[in-house]
DNA sequence: AAGCGAACCTGGCTGC
DNA sequence: TGCAGCCAGGTTCGCT
């Protein structure tokens, strides 16, 4: 379930495995992910040190010792598991646990301690590119990205200046990567939800000066932090489970107040209104039409 | 030029 | 039980 928050999830579980580990090798089962594979990967990567794990929006950033970054995006199931060979595992936890290899794992990071990270991907939507660090910023994937939301950056301010004189729908401006930067489906709408406003609104109006509009831009940057910060903390609390699931579990899903609840209750109190779905540039918008306006 | 729908893939679930 | 149809966390491309 990658989002931004899943991302962060995933950094903050590889991290301590793979932070000063080398690559001793790198398996790659097939030429291309959604994109090829950048020529010579393995040999790029094998004998390298990984010197940090970053994050920005949903890419993960490994810093190599050779002086580039492999940047890795999960797609839509893009998944990681850590098998570590010191660390004892549940019983039958897991499929890995043969030394098989299983379908669509299309990467295999060999570290020197002995573990091994696998890079599972059924719908092959993720990819991996490499990168020199000093022209990252530049590089296809992060020119034309927008904000942080995590970041100092979000504000009231920030969103009206972006969302000034749009016509497209609210919910379509902040899934759109080049304004805010790791918001996906799912905390758009339960962002939109939690201040409710409506997905359909057009995005301009955020920007209006005055009026009952005035303080709303403020009110949804402080949300849309809250509603990712909080989905962290409860990907935190499943860490404990990184190594042996298949992560398929959501940390978060028991949180939701508006996804995926199509006719259900709308749970502001006293709303009394009933969770409506619709299609927005393809995708399901989950929302109450009674409170979100 | 912004804004929208389709495309890229596989797998899981629902309903006939 | 089998099979068709629909749906899914994201991004990119191409058409208005």
């Amino acid at each position: 379930m990658p989002e931004l928050p899943e991302v962060e999830t995933v950094r903050r579980g590889l991290e301590p495995v793979m932070t000063g580990q080398r690559l001793v090798r790198v398996e790659q089962n097939r030429p291309d992910l959604r994109f090829p594979f950048p020529p010579r990967f393995r040999e790029r990567l094998e004998g390298q040190s990984v010197l940090s794990l970053g994050r920005r929006a949903k890419y993960l950033l490994v810093d190599l010792s050779s002086g580039e970054v492999l940047i890795m995006h999960l797609g839509m199931s893009g998944r990681f598991t850590i098998i570590d060979p010191t660390q004892k595992q549940s019983p039958g936890a897991f499929h890995h646990d043969t030394g098989g290899t299983a379908l669509h794992d299309h990467v295999v990071f060999h570290l020197e301690s002995g573990a091994h990270i696998i890079y599972n991907d059924p719908r092959r939507f993720g990819f991996m590119d490499l990168q020199p660090r000093h022209s990252i910023e530049t590089s296809r994937h992060f020119k034309s990205m927008g904000l942080e939301p995590l970041g100092n950056e979000l504000n009231g301010d920030r969103i009206r200046t972006l969302f000034e004189g749009k016509k497209a729908p609210l919910k379509a401006a902040l899934l759109d990567q080049s304004l805010i930067a790791g918001l996906g489906n799912i905390y758009v709408c339960e962002a939109l939800y939690r201040a409710g406003l409506s997905p359909k609104r057009r995005a301009g109006t955020l920007s209006s000066p005055r009026g009952v509009m005035k303080e709303k831009a403020d009110e949804l940057a402080k949300i849309i932090r809250d509603v990712l910060n909080e989905a962290v903390e409860a990907g935190g609390s499943s860490l404990r489970d990184f190594a042996q699931t298949d992560g398929s579990l959501g940390y978060f899903q028991h949180r939701f107040r508006v996804y995926d609840r199509e006719g259900k209750n709308c749970l502001t109190k006293s709303c009394g209104g009933v969770i409506k779905r619709l299609v927005q540039s393809g995708r399901s918008t989950f929302y109450c039409p009674k409170w979100q306006k």
